[in-house]
DNA sequence: GATGAATGAGGTTTCATTCAT
DNA sequence: AATGAATGAAACCTCATTCAT
């Protein structure tokens, strides 16, 4: 196993267990068995807990604005840019729900407080979507309103109901993924 | 002090460490020393930390809805009835911002797990609302998707704007929530 | 046993491990279990084991000063106080070897080095004895030199004619004693 | 690098990190990174890390008394020769203030416990310096003590004006210097 | 010979819970 | 009913030592 293989492992371990148990279910001593290495070597690569759950989720967070913005149509219409966005962001998160539920929860703990400007269904310099958004919006495309607040608009249901399909109360498919985009699109629209 | 003063102060001590702090920073022992109380004394009103969690958890939750059905509108239309919930919930928030905190941390955390089916944002046993979602999308005046995707659109954006409102990323007046209640009203319609 | 006494045996049993085993040798698990209290029970008396090497240090020299300082024969001459104290002193550290073993460890460890000015066969404000020795220099009766000298010259071969006899290089008796301290008032003496 | 070089790189090394920051912040991989060397490497010119402290020891030592003994006035009276060697040990101490910091731990420790016989300021192996003592005790010009308590009275003081001059609480200059060894000879002679 | 990543025993400390008062 | 000192399991982390390269 090579010296970044270990690195990986220790951070999916992580993911693995945080998103399963919570912060308090993921010992160090769990994690180290999870990733097959021995507790001191989570060390040699990280400087502590703190430092392991953090460096977990920019690497998620890197995952996710990579798959994210992947075939982007930078020449459609806004509203379909709009729903290009929506939709793989839905399906990365229902492809991957383990790294969904870690990035829930850190977003609501104390962890993520440091972090919470660069929070993917909040704002950040999201440069594509924060450009996107401004730009509809000079343009009277969509509603005149604070920038954070269109991303609640269009971010925030497509979180909860990534959330329901990961905790199985409902079960998303292409055409209900499809007309809920649509649906938050329909929010955002002047 | 009463017997139940004690209760709600301690309660009262879980909600502001947790929501300050995070689970993690609510050890007992402050909790009591907040509260006011030994901290053997937690143990006559909750058999164990998870209860005592949980229990705040509910307690929150009862003020929430007595507060959010105050004035109900039962005689308005479909949209003004959903007007007024989403406005009086958004202002709930604003004005107890602990409480929002300590809802967000539970609802993401393995707490929340054994709570889903009454989660705030989440579905049912606010039977008002399931109620008015269900005439409202058998009649036709709400789109004809799964309940918890009309929750979805609804409740995710107002969560999101008071999130932001809270960590004063955004400053919510009367005239901006109106329009985001409003936004979301426009997802939800047929 | 009262709250004191666990206190107390939580200090004798730091002592004596650090005396006989050095600070290497006095983990917390078996500081508690020579005290006959459990491991979390040190940390309501001591904040961490530096305050309980540290308090340790500060609880050690409070009755070494009482005991050397008791019987001070205020009114004989300076020459016979001297005799007084340097006595005193050998014979303390005779009958409380681990104290002493433990003061000498702890003076030259990095512990020490916040303690130094209140180091016992040091300086210090030392009161008594400084008096002496200030007074005694400027009436002529002792030679002309900084304090920590005349405190090196007096006290610099008592500690280690204690430490030769605590690990058995020499038998220290009445007669052997007066004539070490007589010697070190030759070295003082003008 | 040669192979002597690397292990004297080494004994450096822990010299300084000992004498900084005691035995206790001077973990191996430390000592290597300050030696240049590999952590493992260590181990390829000592056992352990005790043989290590105890070599360090030795090395010190031998580079003590050769240079103690330099230009030893063989030829001199007792009291010339005494003088001799208290004031080179003064400016060794002086010049070397690390290598004198290592050994006032050391010899406080429990280290230091298995090397009792080979002690600095304690006696013998200084075969000189006990053979003078001997031989000046035998024809009546120093006091019929034992030789500890003559080493006792001699070094005791001169350590401890080192230490004093090292930790900055008094200037030791030559004229100074000579006086205080002076002093020890006045306590040591008949 | 040299390296340094990996190990894991053992160190310090925290904290939910109990129980004698 | 209330207290809060005491407990001890379990958490995080360090570091002397080993061994494949």
């Amino acid at each position: 196993m090579g010296t970044s293989d270990k690195r990986c492992a220790i951070i999916r371990a992580t993911l693995d267990l945080v998103a399963e148990h919570g912060f308090h279910g993921a010992p160090m001593a769990l994690v180290a068995e999870r990733a097959g290495v021995a507790a001191g070597t989570i060390y040699r690569y990280f400087e502590n807990k703190d430092a392991l759950i953090n460096e977990t989720y920019l690497y998620l967070m890197e995952r996710f604005f990579t798959a994210v913005m992947e075939h982007y149509p930078e020449a459609d219409s806004v509203r379909d840019r709009f729903l290009h966005i929506g939709k793989v962001l839905v399906y990365y998160c229902m492809d991957a729900p383990l790294e969904f539920r870690f990035l829930e929860q850190f977003h609501n703990s104390p962890y993520g407080v440091a972090h919470r400007r660069e929070k993917f269904f909040g704002k950040k310099d999201n440069d594509i979507i924060t450009e996107l958004f401004a730009k509809a919006r000079e343009s009277g495309i969509v509603k005149d309103l604070p920038l954070p607040v269109l991303f609640a608009l269009s971010f925030g249901p497509l979180r909860d109901i990534c959330r329901d399909h990961v905790l199985h109360f409902i079960e998303l498919d292409d055409t209900l993924i499809t007309r809920c985009v649509e649906a938050c699109w329909e929010a955002l629209r002047r």
